[in-house]
DNA sequence: TATGAATGAGCATTCATTCAT
DNA sequence: GATGAATGAATGCTCATTCAT
């Protein structure tokens, strides 16, 4: 036999953390409920997870590991810098709004746990950063400029795609805004920002 | 007897509830806490608040009160629109960053609450928007443009500071990274991103 | 009304708990037990005693208090000073045998919790031996002699005193020892242990 | 393969029982840390022992055993009576000291476990009061004196030797004094009890 | 023999809320 | 208005034990 998941726990457990995590909110999320939901006992879920905590890492490893994957896949793609930049900057977005329980994972609660990232999570949780300025240099260099420092610039196109789906999930975007639309200027507002910047040291526009 | 508060006990119970929020977050503030605080009976909270998110309500809605005046203070002085914009941007982050109680109260806590915005909140909490649009206007006005849509323009702005804002406050930014520049490189790029948009149709800089 | 009791649950679950402790020893003994016992809430044994250590706390100070006077009443009576010595001593078995909660409690108990002992807790925990090396100074000095250290004599005493009881209380004892004798034998071994020793130096014994 | 031992589990894990017992008290031991430490799994445990009192009463079963063997040791050196005694003495309180596993066990446990001794079990932990009780009796017998029951009169010394040790071990011996004099002049005190009831029906005191 | 997954009862503690006074 | 006693459900977690393999 080859049963490879027979019962797979570890996996249920994570798929039923994330979707009570969207449905009700980390407040209402408890160790009971999960074993409720997987009709197991409270104690099997300490076979697979030392403790609650434990489980979110679990998931905002998962969150990490996709979200670079997305952005390798992309990235691979023959096009454009720019066009790359704009690719994974909808990406990012996606991801955010398709994944809140993720995304609230890795945002809100991780500051409510008890213990800090570690060396290696915070490197994994960086990748997708790593990426976005690489792509950011490539972006200048094509163009015939410099970034003094496009891993500040990476993470300020993280913050303003970060903050745009912060305020979407939150439902805090008045909602006469066409959700579409809002997302694409967004994204040319924070890539054009950039053009003032390529040349460190003046402001002057230069064109794409 | 002077009598004005005699014990004004909604007073004292959102400004403890508030300094708690700050101290040890959403996960650790309690009814109790605040009783215990205060010096009063649990039942005391009961009679100046239907319940826990009610507190938070208010809690809210005196956040967006103070940031809507720090904005019209701002506002009011006779500077130019750039300049406004800077300024308006630098109080929402220095807001965010030194009242993180208030922050997040209202951009986490919300969403873990039952009931919705009513319209009046929704109303109030739109108003520095409304102001932050409005300058946009301004700004495009001056250099003989016109912003298409300001106020989605302002949300866009909104949502780049708040994202900043969450990142720094959850601890995400890389420590390399030093703030006050951070700060400052990102409300110039959110800024400057309006320049290429300002006439609508053509995504061709136009010097400021 | 002068309503001194209306509910006294304080005094209540202390006797629950010792109750308890006495039936089924510390192992099991449980906040919700003691609540289910006095038919109330969990919740109301916390507004009595900050927590589980707490009781025992209160527990062990009934116990030094209620010793401590049994130790006094005696005292004050006109006897000599050999006579309050086997008083006291036959005074500190039957209270360990009749109060093998407060026993328990005090010397199995006390090592596990937590916190140490604070430092008037262990001065009133004290009193008893201090009653103690007093009489026995009193014996010496009856007899014209003095005792170097009254207050080692006096542990020394208590040691053995203790040792006996808890043997008892542990079934430890041949059940073929007629246990009242036993006890009088063994304080008689006791005190006439001192004999030797009233004069320091010399370990000749001297009649009493 | 020599496999005297292959595994020895049984051994094992009496030991890791036994210093798990040490350092973290009984409160603290359990069946899944001895299987962790031993790096075997939980079941195993169960194909040794019955259930986890079970492997107290080993525990118990090596105390007394290596007593006994400790008291054989002393006894069978060529001394005299009262020199035997003061070395069993030693040797029961610095057993007791150095073991406070076997100790605990012997002594707090034992009462809290379900099962009472079997009559083997109780006649083997008696064993070391027989030996007791025989050099008490050669020890009145040398002086031309003889003991009515020595078997009450080495449980009487046993609980003054065990109420020290118990005393120590729960840290209640005021810190002023010092450990090895105390310890010294209990003995000295238990002993010399015995002077004055060795002939029975006089407490006249008589030269050892 | 040995495993280790799974159980289910147990634990101390905290909480928002109610209500008679 | 204000109290504070009381509730009862919920929480994260640990445990001894069983049992199919």
């Amino acid at each position: 036999m080859l049963t490879p998941t027979t019962t797979d726990y570890r996996r249920q457990i994570l798929d039923v953390a994330r979707h009570l995590l969207i449905e009700d909110g980390y407040k209402n999320l408890s160790m009971r409920k999960i074993a409720r939901q997987l009709a197991c006992s409270q104690g099997t879920i300490y076979l697979y997870f030392k403790n609650k905590d434990d489980i979110f890492y679990a998931l905002i490893d998962e969150g990490t590991e996709q979200l670079y994957r997305d952005y390798q896949t992309i990235l691979t793609a023959p096009n454009a810098p720019r066009t790359h930049l704009e690719q994974i900057c909808r990406a990012y977005i996606h991801f955010g709004l398709t994944n809140p329980g993720y995304y609230e994972t890795m945002y809100i609660l991780l500051p409510l746990l008890k213990k800090r990232f570690s060396q290696e999570q915070y490197r994994r949780a960086r990748r997708f950063l790593d990426l976005t300025a690489n792509t950011l240099s490539n972006y200048a260099a094509e163009s015939g400029r410099t970034l003094s420092d496009c891993f500040m610039e990476a993470t300020i196109l993280w913050a303003a795609m970060h903050g745009l789906v912060t305020l979407i999930i939150a439902r805090r975007i008045d909602t006469r805004l066409a959700q579409e639309i809002l997302i694409e200027q967004a994204i040319a507002r924070a890539l054009n920002g950039f053009c003032y910047t390529i040349t460190q040291n003046n402001l002057t526009p230069t064109p794409s």
